[in-house]
DNA sequence: GTTAGCACTCAATTCATTAGAGTGCTAACA
DNA sequence: TGTTAGCACTCTAATGAATTGAGTGCTAAC
């Protein structure tokens, strides 16, 4: 058997009624929702097609039917091929311009999360350029050396170091001197344990110094280990029903709050390189343990060069897709023209 | 009518029925509960003399009785007292070391959460010392500016200002000895709009530089205003199903979102100076609209001298308050202890 | 002052009934 | 051959009556 035209027509219908009524949608409904003009006893025979294929399932005899991960699948991909296709009109999210970055991306799952009535999540841009830029030591008092850190793509890592006994100008010059000609310039694969250990030496009793700063220098690299995320509207999972048993609530607003779980998100969404720039998971496709019963839409944007984050949308499968993409793209698209001037 | 000491143990009694189980308790239950040795026909008696008293409240006519607030507030001042007297034996919380101050609190409140089995916050420390203790501006290349400040209590502030043109090394040293010179030692107070203008002036046509770099300085002393607080555990509101139904879990979870809304519970905390250092809020006594329903109980901690921040436990009104007392008790000391040496 | 006993209240549970939405199938129709 | 009317059937959800049981207040006796 084929899903034909009229098939899928049906099985639009259904879809559409279902992500709003969110109750299974019987062959009646059908017949008068669309124009083919058709009885609800014709209706029914395509369900039961449709059915047998997979598309839709009956949560028992009696009732409509809802759709399957497989019909949501279909459903969203011809969508997206529309959507592609369109001209999209711009509307404006009011974001505005806030000097530090992670007060700008809150708000943005904030406004994310209030638009659309999901669950918003946006991790904070991951730098993939890790180009040592700038090292110094300064003295702050007798007591403490302050390391600064800068990475290309203008990343700051700030870390105090602890002195047993003062350190002379003339030694700290040196040092800076010697941390500057060596590791200036240098990513984070060419700075080697031989490396380490030569620079140590040159600093003699000063060796500790800069394996305080190596530290540094390291932990200013891989920002990666505790990536950012930014949630909110997580009280949305409330609004729909198949979502807040207090079971399967728990689990959600658990997997929120230790973002960590989030992480998969990101890393499959930067990895993943498809054309239009948003993933979208339904159901069980998602990467997210805990998280079965809803989809997930994300989309990748791009702040600074090679500074690359995530932002996300949780909701209920039926979700309206049409309205989160578009959030999303615009959300993207303003994030993408931010710093880029 | 007089509370004397058989209609307080009765109404520890009921108090400690009902935070097990969470029910109304009967005057059978108590009967057998106490070694009192009364009959349930005396409880009873007693128990609508307690109600008259206001200390306790039926749901309806034929159900048992439940503490009211001021039933509570008497059972916890009866206990802190109680408390204070006693030797508190030292348990140890698996607080690990961690080098990053926000990952330890991070973890603090997880800890506090899983322990207690009730939601955790923990607020990062507020800095009341506010000298500014060193300023250095650096190049950081042709185009950029570091500026690096560091307040009593070492707490970093980085801002990078981007040049119109470049600068010379000469007048960068002139620009780090004019800041150093005319606001190093100085406290927030200390630095007003005549002295900015008057540096604004000697910088001559870098004016703007000394601007950005007075705004940075702003903002690390101010640090107030984007007070961090990690929260943990909020599934275990769901625990109670006095807390869980789906109006008032949601209007919960959002207070425990929007940080923003527990910065009450930090200012009440710190401003409030009680004697053993905890504070007790139950039911309509929180300063924290949407929790009316909740107890919390916060305590302080000081981290270096001058960084003090909340921890705090919110949970159902039927709290073990002994178990959370003497957990924040005992985190609280860890934390005081850490960076103290 | 304490207690046994009894009538009373009220929420919660149970159970049977009903209502209604929806289906599948068959037979007739175009 | 596709479409439709019609009907028997299924199953959930709602309704409501009856029952249960925990708990109370009050009275009278100890």
């Amino acid at each position: 058997m084929q899903l034909d035209e009229r098939k899928y027509i049906i099985l639009q219908a259904i879809i559409r009624n279902y992500l709003e009524t969110g109750e299974p949608v019987g062959s009646r409904t059908i017949s008068k929702y669309t124009d083919l003009n058709l009885s609800s006893a014709t209706i029914r025979n395509e369900m039961a097609d449709l059915e047998e294929l997979g598309y839709i399932l009956q949560p028992h005899t009696s009732a409509g039917r809802i759709p399957s991960d497989k019909g949501y699948r279909l459903y969203v991909d011809k969508m997206m091929e529309e959507k592609e296709r369109e001209v999209e009109e711009r509307k404006e999210l009011l974001l505005e311009k806030e000097d530090k970055v992670d007060h700008l991306l809150k708000q943005a799952a904030k406004l994310l999360a209030n638009n659309t009535e999901y669950a918003a999540m946006v991790s904070a841009p991951q730098y993939h350029r890790n180009k040592l830029k700038f090292i110094q030591l300064s003295r702050v008092d007798a007591k403490h050396l302050l390391a600064v850190i800068v990475v290309e793509g203008n990343v700051i890592k700030n870390t105090m170091l602890t002195l047993d006994e003062e350190l002379s100008d003339e030694t700290l010059l040196k040092l800076n001197i010697l941390l500057n000609t060596h590791l200036n310039g240098l990513s984070i694969e060419e700075i080697n344990l031989g490396m380490i250990a030569a620079l140590k030496q040159q600093a003699g009793i000063h060796s500790e110094i800069v394996a305080g700063v190596i530290d540094a220098v390291a932990e200013a690299i891989k920002a990666d280990e505790d990536l950012e995320i930014y949630t909110s509207g997580t009280k949305n999972f409330f609004k729909y029903p198949e979502l807040a048993d207090h079971e399967r609530a728990s689990e959600l607003i658990t997997t929120f709050e230790e973002k960590q779980l989030l992480t998969e998100l990101v890393q499959d969404n930067l990895s993943g390189d498809n054309n239009t720039g948003i993933q979208v998971y339904i159901g069980s496709e998602t990467p997210v343990a805990g998280m079965k019963d809803c989809s997930i839409v994300t989309a990748t944007y791009e702040l600074d060069e090679g500074m690359k984050g995530t932002i996300g949308i949780i909701g209920p499968k039926r979700m309206d897709y049409e309205k989160v993409v578009s959030n999303l793209r615009l959300l993207k698209r303003q994030l993408d023209d931010l710093y880029k001037r």
